[in-house]
DNA sequence: TATTGACAACTGGTATGATGAGTAATAAGT
DNA sequence: ACTTATTACTCATCATACCAGTTGTCAATA
C-alpha cells in the first residue's frame, strides 16, 4: 500500500536546543569564548527543563562547541579541544579489522606527507629550530625507547602544526591518539629507532631547503618503511596485519 | 610554594561513566550492533543516578558511537553516521576569517586530489559505470543550477567513496556539508556549471584509465579553478559571490 | 480461522525539586 | 594591607514522577 504520505519527524526537544544553540553560534550570536547565561536562566529563556537542558548541553560538550566548568559557567569553545578529536574516528576502531589498521596508515601517509610538503613551503625559522631541538632530543634519548617514542609523535605532530593549515592539523589530531600508540610500539626495537632518526633528519634537511617535493616524496617512504616494520613486529605474537602484497600497497 | 604534588584530579561521574562504556566497546565487552542494557538497568548496575547515566548516553550518542531510538533502546553503532561528523569541524567554522576558508578549501584539496588517486588505482567497473552516469545526468541537468549542483557534490562524494579507504571518506565527510554549500552557490553560473562538466569528463578519463598522477593532477587544477571563480582572485571575471558572502557561507 | 484492536510491559524522553560541590567576589577580622 | 570566612553565584548529582514511542499478547470480532 504505497501512498504518498512522508514519514513524520519527530524532533525531540533536546535536539531542537541542540540546533538553536548551534544556529546561535554560526550566526554570531554568540561567539567563541562568551559564556552562556546560566543553566537556569537559559532553562526559562527556551522554556524547556533543565534536565533537557542539560542533555542539549552535554551533547555540544562532547561535540567540543561548548566548554562547561563546574561553578563557573558554559562557554563557547574558541578552539577545537584534542579532547574530542580523539573520538572521531573511535567507531572505526571498535570493529578492528585488518582492511581497518591497513586504510589508518594509508591515510595517515598520504595526509601527512602532504603536510610535510605544506610544512616545507611555509616553515618559519622558529619552527624550523623546534624541528631541530626535537631532532637533538631525540638523538640523546637513543637508549630510551619510551622518551624516543614520544619525540618520534612529537617530531610528526609539530610539523603538521608548521603546515599552518588548521584544517590539515586537526585531521592529523584525528589519528594521533592512535599514531602515537603504533609509535610507541615500534620504538621499542634499537633498530627502528636509529633508522627512525635518520629519516627524520632527511626530511627535516628537505624542509630546511624547502624542498617541497622531495620533502613529501622522503616522508613516503618513511612511513612506508615504518608499516612495514610494524608489520613485521610482534612476530611472536599473532599480529593482526599479514600479506606482504597488502602491505606494497603503500608503494607509490 | 612548590610542592611535588600533583593536582587531584576529579574525574566527574558523567565522565567516568562515558570512558566506561568506551572501554567495554574497545575491549570487545560490547559489539557494534550490540543492545546495552536499558537505562533503569545500566543505573543501577553502575551505581549511578538515571540523570548521569542520560547525561553519558547522550555524550556517547552525539559522538556516534552509540544511537538511541526511543521505545526501543541503545545500540553500539556499526558504523559511523555522517550526521556526527559534520560537527567535527564545527568549532572552526565559529570563528569565521578568510584564513579559515583558505585552509579549508586547501585541505579539500589536498585530501581529494589523493582520493582521486586512489580512486584512479582502485575502482571497479560498478565505481565507473557509477560515476559516468552521474556525469550522465549532469548533463542532462546543465540548465537546472539546484539539481547540477547536486550532482557536483554526488560526483566527488562518489570519488572520495570509490577511493576504497574507509578513513579517506569519512575525512571528507567531515568536510562535505560545507562543500555541498559552496557548489550549489557555485552552479547559480552557467558558465561555471559548463566548465565543471568538462572538467569532470577529464577526470573521470583519467579514472577510467587508472592513470593515478594525472587524475590527481587535473583534480588539483580544477579544485583550484574553483577556488578562484570563489574568492574572486581571478581577476577580470565575473564572480558569482562576493567575498562576504562566501565568508557568511558556512553561518548557515 | 484470520484479522483487528485494546491493552500491558517494556523501552527512552521530559519535568521537577532537593541537595552536593566548585568558584569567585565580597565582607569581616587580623 | 593581608588573610580568612562568608555568601552568592555556578554546575553536578540524585531521586521521583510522569509522558511517549514500540512491541508483543490475547481476547473480541468478522
Amino acid at each position: 500500500m504505497k501512498v504518498g504520505l512522508e514519514k513524520i519527524k519527530r524532533v525531540s526537544v533536546v535536539e531542537a536546543t541542540v540546533s538553536y544553540i548551534k544556529k546561535q553560534i554560526a550566526d554570531g550570536a554568540l561567539k567563541p569564548g562568551q559564556q552562556l547565561p546560566s543553566e537556569r536562566t537559559l532553562q526559562e529563556l527556551l522554556g524547556v527543563s533543565r534536565f533537557t537542558l542539560r542533555e542539549a548541553l552535554a551533547r555540544l560538550s562532547a561535540l567540543g562547541i561548548v566548554e562547561i566548568t563546574h561553578g563557573k559557567g558554559a562557554f563557547i569553545a574558541q578552539e577545537m579541544n584534542s579532547s574530542s578529536l580523539e573520538d572521531v574516528f573511535f567507531p572505526l576502531f571498535a570493529n578492528q579489522s585488518v582492511q581497518n589498521l591497513i586504510d589508518f596508515f594509508e591515510a595517515r601517509m598520504l595526509i601527512e606527507s602532504e603536510a610535510v610538503r605544506l610544512c616545507a613551503k611555509r616553515r618559519s625559522r622558529k619552527d624550523l629550530d623546534a624541528l631541530k631541538e626535537i631532532l637533538d632530543r631525540s638523538e640523546a634519548a637513543l637508549e630510551d625507547p619510551l622518551k624516543f617514542g614520544e619525540l618520534d609523535f612529537l617530531f610528526h605532530n609539530k610539523v603538521s602544526q608548521a603546515a599552518g593549515n588548521i584544517f590539515i592539523d586537526k585531521m592529523m589530531g584525528c589519528l594521533n591518539e592512535y599514531i602515537k600508540k603504533y609509535l610507541l610500539m615500534l620504538s621499542n626495537n634499537p633498530e627502528n629507532r636509529k633508522r627512525s632518526l635518520i629519516n627524520h633528519r632527511s626530511i627535516l634537511e628537505m624542509i630546511e631547503k624547502k624542498d617541497v617535493d622531495n620533502a613529501g616524496r622522503i616522508t613516503r617512504k618513511h612511513l612506508n618503511q615504518t608499516f612495514k616494520m610494524l608489520t613485521n613486529f610482534d612476530n611472536g605474537k599473532a599480529t593482526p596485519v599479514a600479506p606482504e602484497d597488502l602491505i606494497n600497497l603503500f608503494s607509490q
